[in-house]
DNA sequence: TGTCCACAGGAAATACGGGGGT
DNA sequence: ACCCCCGTATTTCCTGTGGACA
């Protein structure tokens, strides 16, 4: 075909594409990738619906002495992964310091993000650079030149200061020492009106710090509950308004991937997941976005995290798991006992050039599989044929024949 | 009723590895 | 750079167990 031709032709698939398309701008069911001004826009939207109201009235009663000039005490919030701590924290903040603006309140918030684990000089030099205090360290700075810059960028800053510090349980190693410096030593150091908000999902993380920090922390304590199926419905509604062709939405999805979410877990992140993973497998099909279509699409969220849990777990699970998978092949009757299994994994490692484990070891590898469910097993006695562990995969076989291949093909595995 | 199978699974011993101090 | 220490992974050792079978 002459390239004319073929340009015409891909133009107008394109065309076609985008007119039949459910998807309308795939952004929008995948917070990373929302700019920070379209992020505010959809909780606009959330907020309006009365969702996070009353986390939102105890943030405002929590800060509203800024307004008369007095000093919040610090505050906690905990709440599971996916209830929008972060988002609506942001949003707050923002509101606030909107407000603060329009009474000539001085006010700065900074947001130290620690969601993936880090030590203490690393979230001291974040928080640096998040100040404009300092440049980006590897090292070769101690920590106390670093909470020296910290102090003197501050020195000169007379309003309020709020540090919002996201999942603050992952500063390793010394977090006293970190949590000491912002508690203990900061606000003596400067002049400004420090407010912490400290995130965390654990409940617990305060327990582990030095009792004289803890007793200087006297912290307010908010709770983000699980959204419920009520306050999924408005998100979802808002991202298919957003990101979605809402003619493409069957009466009813909503609905039902919120009370799947809800009964699950009450994670807002994973309910767009499946409305995305929803819309992507409709629009493959070319039909619009069904009850069966949300079914399909929990069926291969599912399959894909049962594989990437297989995917990140140790050689030796990944090992023990091909074992019992070959073993069931080859026994062909769906029960296999421990004893099999062993053999099998001895036989699995030898091939493979791994240094197989003791039976001991291979027992507890078989009662971790069975916590991640990828496959049951349970403990019967056959008399004087002895006891055993009972191990069935009662995993779709696509399903166990994608783990095996995956498996095999880890490089791990040579 | 006692024996004995074929493991389960607890406890202690030991090997390993990585971080922190010097 | 080196070593030491400590937490974790693994091994070793051992006791316990339910029920078929004689």
């Amino acid at each position: 075909m002459e390239p004319a031709k073929v340009r015409t032709k891909i133009a107008s698939q394109i065309q076609h594409m985008v007119h039949s398309t459910i998807v309308r701008n795939k952004r929008f069911l995948d917070d990373e990738q929302l700019i920070r001004s379209e992020q505010l826009a959809v909780l606009e939207e959330i907020f309006n619906a009365n969702v996070r109201d009353v986390e939102i009235k105890e943030l405002s009663s929590h800060f509203a002495p800024v307004f008369r000039n007095d000093h919040p005490c610090h505050i906690a919030i905990w709440g599971k992964t996916g209830t929008g701590k972060t988002l609506t924290l942001t949003y707050f903040l923002n509101l606030l310091s909107e407000m603060c603006q329009a009474q000539k309140v001085p006010i700065r918030w900074v947001h130290l993000d620690l969601s993936n684990p880090r030590p203490c000089f690393r979230a001291l030099n974040d928080l640096a650079c998040l100040l404009n205090a300092s440049k980006r360290y590897e090292k070769g700075i101690s920590l106390e030149e670093m909470m020296l810059h910290i102090e003197e960028k501050l020195s000169d800053y007379r309003g309020y200061l709020i540090l919002l510090i996201d999942e603050i349980d992952n500063v390793r190693h010394d977090k006293n020492n970190f949590i000491a410096f912002l508690v203990r030593r900061l606000p003596q150091q400067i002049p400004a009106k420090l407010v912490l908000v400290l995130v965390s999902n654990r409940l617990d993380w305060p327990d582990h710090l030095d009792p004289r920090v803890k007793s200087f922390l006297k912290l307010n304590e908010l709770v983000f509950e699980p959204y419920d199926a009520i306050d999924l419905q408005h998100i979802l509604r808002t991202r298919v308004e957003k990101a979605l062709n809402p003619e493409a939405v069957e009466a009813g999805v909503i609905e039902k991937i919120a009370a799947m979410a809800s009964r699950e877990h009450g994670d807002a992140r994973k309910a767009v997941g499946l409305l995305a993973k929803s819309a992507y497998l409709a629009e493959k099909a070319g039909s619009a976005i069904t009850i069966s279509t949300v079914d399909q699409a929990a069926g291969e969220l599912q399959t894909d995290r049962y594989l990437t849990l297989l995917r990140t777990a140790p050689t030796q699970l990944q090992a023990a798991m091909a074992a019992v998978i070959e073993a069931g092949r080859k026994s062909r009757k769906s029960v296999i006992g421990t004893g099999q299994a062993y053999d099998a994994y001895r036989e699995f490692c030898g091939k493979r050039n791994i240094r197989p484990l003791t039976a001991r070891v291979f027992g507890d590898l078989i009662a971790e599989l069975d916590l991640y469910c990828l496959l049951r097993s349970r403990i019967i006695s056959r008399g004087r044929y002895g006891r055993t562990r009972e191990i069935t995969l009662d995993l779709p076989q696509e399903l166990v024949d994608r783990m095996y291949g995956m498996i095999l093909s880890d490089s791990r595995l040579s």
